[in-house]
DNA sequence: TTAGGGTTAG
């Protein structure tokens, strides 16, 4: 803890050191408030414990407000364990310290984090009130958390909180981000006064869900109502807008926005970049985020950060190295989403090893970093580096492991024909980890079975599925009987993907040569005639090469 | 105390 500093160390060290004898004790408060907020705004880590040991040593510590503000701080470094600290310093008895905990948890992103504590405070039997409703309802909106949500929203009926702005908003924002628009409709609807944050509330949630006419026609009425749509408002039909890949009405929205006196900013570019980049119009995306340098407006991680995925998708890594570049000129190059993007994007460009140099040399790694850098060795044959790879994240312990983590390690146990380990892995994610087997780890398995020779067993785990396998699952038995050259259960992988894919030729092709190669001819033949019936045509595959 | 933009698979 900060208090192990002695008073002399803390009074060399602290550079704002005031002269206590002649401030008033609010005064004096106030001005370690100020220093705090910006050390949280700055994530100065060092100093803000320095400052922290300095309050202890002061007795400035048992002041509330000042306790509040460490908090923040401290939820702002990431610091858990200090916050709570801090937190568990102040008496019981003040019920301030719940709404300041949880609004700090929850304000920073710290969304497990913030429905952990909230459920602290249902144990101790405590009621919620107006002020720590919105921040649980952004937590439960963030982490789609559906339930939780529901629950609270019950609970402010149940206790009379409804027919308040701030908690009204909050519900419409949780309800929008859970996929519930139409719920999110009626609350937004039932609201006694409606006021800008609520709309916007409301029109990003239709935003978000790919709703974006919709959006637009409430931003229409509520002009009509003589609200005047903000910055928030426009941004939000941008990325609306821009997610369902419709730029000629993007770019209206630019120059609406402009009569009515918004200039576009990093928001609204980013938005626009990732809607091309998410609708695979990469050129469009290069395009965009050149407009917006020359307009002066400056990128941030996140616009990098949507960028990179271009690069990758096309393999062009002479631009990845020039955004990588840009990247460490304004100062985000460090930044862990930018980080993960480019270790993806180097691997996705074929250069192995500089994802991995760059990997090793991440001082913050999150979830998707590893799960770029285990996916990137097993798509380069790399099996045995992405499995100990895999082990050492486990072993980490710092970041969580997810659904794409296991796909990506079964994936390099199917390369490299581990049938043993992939399988033992496949329990462990289960009984371990919590994680029901989505239908590409199934997919994955009955690869790994299936080219491990397998059959029977790749079979009689697709027939044990709880969820209804798909033309993925039954593509990878009916690739492993062409392989193994198992008729029986072909033509059994076969019938299933022609229900579920009556329009492919993959499958009616596998098949055929399946029936030529054993020599049932009559069959291929029958095949290829039906094909010829449906006007069924392969769909050729192509490739796209970069000049570096 | 509430509203806008982000990286990973097939």
């Amino acid at each position: 803890m900060p208090c192990l500093l002695t008073k002399a160390r803390v009074f060399r060290v602290l550079p704002h050191r005031i002269a206590l004898n002649h401030c008033s004790f609010q005064s004096i408060t106030d001005s370690y408030a100020n220093y705090l907020e910006i050390y949280a705004r700055d994530q100065a880590f060092h100093s803000g414990r320095i400052l922290h040991a300095y309050l202890i040593v002061n007795g400035l510590v048992r002041s509330t407000y000042l306790s509040s503000k460490l908090i923040v701080f401290y939820a702002q470094c990431g610091r858990t364990s200090d916050a709570r600290h801090v937190f568990d310093g102040i008496p019981k008895t003040n019920f301030r310290r719940w709404i300041v905990m949880i609004g700090a948890y929850s304000r920073c992103g710290l969304y497990e984090e913030t429905l952990a504590i909230f459920h602290e405070m249902q144990r101790e039997g405590l009621k919620l009130n107006i002020f720590v409703v919105p921040s649980i309802l952004k937590a439960c909106g963030n982490l789609s958390d559906r339930k939780t949500g529901e629950k609270i929203h019950s609970a402010i009926l149940r206790n009379c909180l409804d027919f308040d702005a701030f908690v009204d908003s909050a519900l419409v924002d949780m309800y929008s981000k859970c996929g519930r628009v139409e719920k999110a409709r009626l609350v937004f609807d039932r609201m006694p006064d409606i006021d800008l944050v609520a709309w916007n509330s409301m029109v990003s949630g239709y935003a978000q869900q790919g709703l974006a006419r919709e959006a637009w026609d409430l931003v229409n009425k509520m002009r009509l109502m003589g609200i005047k749509p903000n910055l928030v408002t426009w941004n939000a039909l941008i990325a609306g807008f821009s997610s369902v890949g419709d730029d000629v009405m993007v770019w209206d929205l630019f120059r609406m926005m402009r009569v009515d006196g918004f200039e576009p900013d990093m928001v609204s570019w980013t938005s626009v970049i990732s809607g091309f980049v998410q609708n695979f119009r990469n050129i469009e995306a290069f395009y965009a985020f050149k407009r917006m340098t020359s307009c002066g407006v400056l990128p941030s991680s996140v616009t990098i950060s949507s960028l990179l995925p271009a690069c990758s998708a096309v393999a062009d890594l002479r631009r990845g190295k020039e955004i990588h570049g840009y990247a460490l000129i304004i100062g985000v190059g460090k930044d862990v989403f930018v980080s993960s993007a480019l270790v993806d994007m180097y691997a996705k460009c074929g250069f192995i090893f500089e994802a991995a140099k760059l990997f090793e040399k991440m001082q913050e790694r999150n979830t998707v970093t590893w799960n770029s850098m285990i996916f990137g060795y097993g798509n380069h044959g790399y099996c045995v580096e992405a499995i100990d790879l895999f082990y050492q994240m486990v072993e980490f312990k710092a970041v969580k492991l997810d659904h794409l983590t296991f796909t990506a390690v079964f994936t390099a146990c199917s390369h490299a024909g581990l049938v043993e380990v992939g399988h033992n892995l496949f329990q462990l994610m289960q009984e371990e980890y919590g994680i029901k087997p989505r239908l590409e780890h199934y997919a994955c398995m009955v690869d790994l079975l299936g080219r491990a020779g397998k059959l029977g067993e790749a079979y009689d785990l697709i027939k044990a599925m709880l969820i209804e396998p798909d033309s993925f699952v039954w593509g990878a038995l009916l690739g492993a009987c062409r392989n193994h050259g198992n008729i029986e259960l072909a033509e059994i992988a076969a019938k299933h993907l022609f229900q579920l894919e009556p329009n492919s030729a993959g499958s009616c092709l596998l098949l055929s040569n399946l029936y030529a190669d054993a020599g049932s001819w009559g069959n291929a033949t029958k095949l290829k005639k039906m094909m010829k019936r449906k006007r069924l045509k392969r769909n050729p595959g192509c490739s796209w090469m970069e000049s570096v």
